[in-house]
DNA sequence: GTCTATAGCTGGATAGAC
DNA sequence: GTCTATCCAGCTATAGAC
């Protein structure tokens, strides 16, 4: 979105990188499912035929954006939970990290979560999904929590803040510092529990 | 789901219905976008140009089926606080019905969620949200909270329950009690909140 | 690794008969 | 209120030249 994808004539280094960001402007502008290989690759500069070099089909384009966000979500998440010093303030910053996340990258977050791709039909997303929440794991079971408990909460903090994130988008919670307060005082709550 | 859309052949008493129930089971099948005013015509029984005749385009119908949703969502999230006779018990009730009402109807609410439409198109759309929103927040105040505080609280358990409805619905929580259970403590945390 | 060209299909929407 | 017929646009994907 900040980075503008020059006016191209032939041939980029990068052309994977070219189409996925003309994706993403797509479904910024026309919603989750405004993406067509077509329109991406006119933006990109490049005939239709040229995205075929790099990905089977239309799916595996989106597949592979599906792929970067979770890349981007394990490493922002990660990044928030650093400092924390106990589980609390981990989770507290995790739910922040989740719906600033969504806010910053909308675009990739809502191709993320809106079906426009069968997950189901690309193992490696799947696996990608699962590994990201093991991954964040790590940092409240580092900070004392039990292996099994530290999952449970972090994929609840995860299941709420996700609902401040798409309520924050679909406008129902307009503005963004209610939506992470809220999301952050539900974290800590969670994180309180001790049924 | 249940309702067997008859192998019609010509005219029904109810095309509208028809073409609703078709759209579901698209977007069941085949994701939120799977949905095509053609495809839904052909499992009607009709022409794709009879639809015309009840919409005004594609998105029309879209619409419908979101106006629909937030129908069914108000009267099921009223009847389930219903009974309750205190706040906490009436928002950990709503918080269930929310859980329970994308599981028993994922494909409308996948539909009325997944960006499938440009709500701000609609007025009457949004507008429904809007009072769905203020409907809600009603049993809470009649069991003593203030109007502002009640407006928050049911906002708040909505989003949260949302996000443990999605994770279900995507198999990040595929057990539905554990869900249901999850989105029921995230609740009543909430409401016990007294910043 | 990209281009041109093309095949083949599906969908949205309209006009006019019944 | 539905049908037939039709138009046009847009998309995915492949083949073969450079």
């Amino acid at each position: 979105m900040t980075a503008t994808p020059r006016p191209v004539g032939h041939h980029h280094g990068d052309l994977r990188n070219a189409l996925e960001e003309a994706a993403l402007e797509l479904v910024a502008e026309r919603g989750a499912n405004g993406f067509s290989l077509s329109e991406a690759s006119r933006r990109a500069g490049v005939t239709k035929a040229a995205p075929y070099r790099h990905y089977a089909d239309r799916e595996d384009l989106l597949a592979s954006l599906v792929l970067r966000c979770y890349r981007m979500q394990e490493q922002r998440f990660g990044a928030a939970m650093e400092s924390a010093s106990d589980p609390a303030d981990a989770l507290a910053a995790f739910a922040r990290a989740y719906v600033q996340f969504a806010a910053d990258e909308s675009a990739l977050f809502q191709l993320t979560f809106g079906g426009s791709i069968r997950k189901q039909d690309h193992p490696d997303v799947q696996e990608a999904g699962d590994r990201l929440l093991h991954t964040l794991t790590e940092k409240p079971r580092a900070l004392g929590l039990e292996d099994e408990r530290s999952l449970d909460l972090v994929r609840n903090v995860a299941a709420s803040s996700h609902g401040f994130a798409v309520f924050h988008l679909e406008g129902v919670i307009p503005d963004l510092s209610s939506a992470l307060d809220a999301a952050e005082v539900a974290a800590r709550h969670l994180a309180s529990d001790v049924s």
